[in-house]
DNA sequence: CAGTGGTCTAGACCACGCT
DNA sequence: GCGTGGTCTAGACCACTGA
């Protein structure tokens, strides 16, 4: 039941036993509620030192999964909080963790002058080229969001000269142009939709939408990317997980 | 310049260097970019050891206040970053960090019989009380939000008795009743306001509101409480800042 | 009381970025 | 090669929980 860990990988065992455990209670071998063997019986079973465990545990618990209490014990948390929780992630990525099916249809990719609210954003000389981008994204076959992205020229030209898959811009950063996504600085309000909006999104006029403005950057505190999203407010709530107040524990 | 830390304390060595830098960068003594000194050099000047500097400085990272870099350095990070991580934060809490006077009225607070909706959220039983409490909230004396909590009756009943200060609910579950919360889930929308929203708020039957439900839990997954919020579209935009993924560092 | 997680030490070697 | 952070050990004592 309880699978070894390697020394000779080059993975670090504290996330062989990190991923050891998130597969166990994937399983279902512990289940929400459940106490986790403890640490030091966890450091006997698989011969590392309890040090090593307790890095493996407190990721896990920072990660959502597990909740810890001293003098109790270690306890498999409600799954859907490591799902859910506040994190940098793509349209894509969203509608695949609640279980729809994610579509996109590029609407337009092309070079452009950069225009000022842009360069501020991704703190952009006056000359500088952006890439834009413009997509409709379906959930279920419905469309759901309009979207467009405005990222560096000089970086990522790649995008329109190597006809790049498009459907997951946050995926193409970090494979294809191996960036590091640091993190997001999110707006998000309720407005009426343009008239553009209305035709793409196929709503009236008097249907809200929510409007989500997002900046993502790399841990030097570069942006990267800047992203502008519409969503139909009847097909589309926002939805995350937060943690509580770390000064607190 | 660097002050010592203390081993009498009941404070942890740790914490007691998370302040220690915090203040430190609080106080510009390290600015944003900053490369602060290597945990080596930390340990040597407050004879600590090399593993009690690191807990500090992966906490302070988690938290917000730096980034690390494998063999370059802990670089202070963009101080806006640790006001914004998405975490539990109260109206009030929201309203100081963005440099607004924050403003309640209490609209009612009584004991009702829970209705289905919070029953359900709140995991109560069928014969279960509330307590209700309903506030329009303030920013710089203008009317930004209207909201109404509920927590279960047999918990909080104090709350109804011995006329506590209602502008911070979280502030008063920590203090008063010793309760820590540990995460909250939230679901944000877009919509139109109803009669009495539109009233409260002072806005036209054709502004959009944010609305926002939230339930916050203990760490044992116990509800404590339900939040519905509605917000002025005018005046109120959701603001978060989230960090990349812990999948790949 | 025994068992749990929380803190802390004084070492060790490795992986990485720079020069 | 040097200095950085990343991983790991084998102990120690403390604080808290529950029986």
């Amino acid at each position: 039941m309880m699978i070894c860990v390697s020394r000779s990988s080059y993975v670090p065992l504290y996330r062989q036993i990190m991923e050891l455990l998130k597969n166990q209670i994937s399983a279902g071998e512990f289940k929400g509620g459940d106490c986790l063997p403890s640490e030091e019986e966890l450091a006997k079973r698989l011969s590392v030192s309890r040090m090593t465990v307790r890095q493996a545990l407190l990721r896990l618990e920072h990660e959502g999964w597990v909740r810890r209490e001293q003098g109790r014990g270690t306890f498999v948390g409600n799954p859907k909080i490591s799902r859910n929780l506040a994190r940098l992630t793509s349209f894509r990525e969203d509608m695949i963790a609640r279980g729809i099916e994610p579509g996109c249809k590029v609407l337009g990719v092309e070079c452009v002058q950069a225009p000022p609210t842009v360069r501020e954003r991704l703190k952009l000389e006056r000359t500088a080229q952006c890439i834009k981008l413009s997509r409709l994204r379906f959930g279920d076959g419905i469309p759901m969001a309009l979207q467009t992205n405005y990222l560096p020229f000089d970086r990522f030209r790649d995008i329109l000269t190597h006809n790049l898959p498009l459907d997951s811009v946050y995926a193409l950063l970090e494979t294809y142009f191996g960036v590091k996504l640091y993190r997001g600085d999110q707006t998000i309000e309720a407005r009426l939709p343009t008239p553009e909006e209305r035709r793409y999104l196929g709503i009236s006029k008097d249907m809200p939408v929510l409007s989500m403005e997002r900046v993502t950057y790399q841990s030097d505190d570069t942006p990267i990317d800047l992203a502008w999203a519409t969503y139909r407010s009847d097909r589309f709530k926002w939805q995350t997980t937060v943690l509580g107040r770390p000064s607190s524990p």
